[in-house]
DNA sequence: CAGGGCATGTACCAATTGGTACACTCGCGA
DNA sequence: TCGCGAGTGTACCAATTGGTACATGCCCTG
């Protein structure tokens, strides 16, 4: 009685189709309900199956949100990916540029899932293990190859990489907790200053 | 038929005795085994009580749970306050100092805790709402009185004192995840070489 | 039109959960 | 000595959970 019309299997493209598609509306839910008390019955009446289909689909619940782990992380990596389009700011603006896309609100929920899966993957918790792997590593590259375009010294541009992201990732938790954009804009400022010189 | 003779209830001080206890080692479990998928029955299989026990001493699962929370917290705030009383060292040997001391393998339990419960804590989860209170501004007010202290001007002492947070928060949250001691401790270096002057 | 395979729903199951009822023990005060 | 109340264990309950069995319906191919 919703929108589940039986439209057939062909209509769709490449991958899974439904599948697909549900994985979509279940890390929409999960941004917006949390990932910690998530139940097939809860997420299946949300987005319009029956908790069955998600095993039928995923075969397990640990399966689902392994899956959801990696689409959420597949977003973000996206939204990096966009940004690198860019054309050459100087780099404190793009980091600034960079920091306004992170911090849209309607990117909360998103972030907030963010942090909430590191909390249980460190707890070693298998479906989200592998996000660990590439917590830092992932994301040190691309930063680092920034640095070094910029004339860093590679040894340093590691370290400078490793420092911003831990940066970026601690004021995003002080914004996500607090709310305080205007103050936590201004820490980031301060940051900006120190690290691609002053005023 | 372990550790529970019956000592009697005047044996130890003030507080509920057997109660503070419990909870003491109930921190120690959930710092060791995690938080979310915490059951009474497993953690009083743990610290030697039946669940009755827990119920019976807490209430519920929830105010045990807020207690939890509550006594880690506290624990965190004893570490800093027990830091402080430091002789005047130089700011930035001071930070290394708590640096180091934060990053007391010892201490990975309970840093996975507090990651873990802020991810709750981001979600509205009752028992652990209030953490998200303290989460900044507790940590905020003695790091900037330290910021003053050194001759910074007030206003710009804020925002570095709450840089100063984030990214210790974010660095040790690499440390967690990554485990990359020397990379995460060269990352603070740079830090601590951008923040407090240079080379 | 017939058959097969996929998608889906309903009903169900076993396990685990937080929480409760009741019984038992034990030490203290009258 | 006799309770009485606090501490404790055992057994139990209702709810919820992930997962399964079976039946049904639909579309596509023959």
């Amino acid at each position: 009685m919703d929108g589940s019309h039986p439209e057939g299997k062909a209509a769709l493209g490449a991958d899974g189709d439904r599948r697909s598609q549900l994985v979509d509306a279940a890390v929409d839910y999960v941004a917006a309900h949390g990932f910690a008390d998530l139940s097939l019955r809860g997420l299946g009446a949300a987005i319009g199956v029956s908790h069955r289909m998600l095993i039928h689909y995923f075969g397990s619940k640990e399966a689902l949100l392994a899956e959801i782990v990696r689409t959420s992380e597949r977003r973000q990596r996206d939204l990096l990916s966009r940004f690198r389009l860019e054309p050459g700011l100087s780099p404190s603006d793009a980091a600034r540029l960079l920091w306004r896309q992170l911090t849209d609100p309607r990117l909360a929920g998103q972030e907030r899932l963010f942090f909430e899966i590191c909390g249980h993957a460190l707890r070693g918790r298998a479906e989200t293990a592998l996000v660990l792997e590439g917590f830092v590593n992932d994301w040190l590259e691309p930063l680092m190859a920034a640095e070094v375009a910029a004339g860093v010294d590679p040894a340093v541009a590691r370290n400078r990489a490793r420092l911003g992201l831990a940066t970026v990732r601690g004021l995003l938790l002080d914004l996500l907790a607090t709310g305080d954009r205007a103050g936590v804009d201004a820490a980031m400022e301060e940051f900006l200053r120190l690290y691609y010189g002053s005023e």
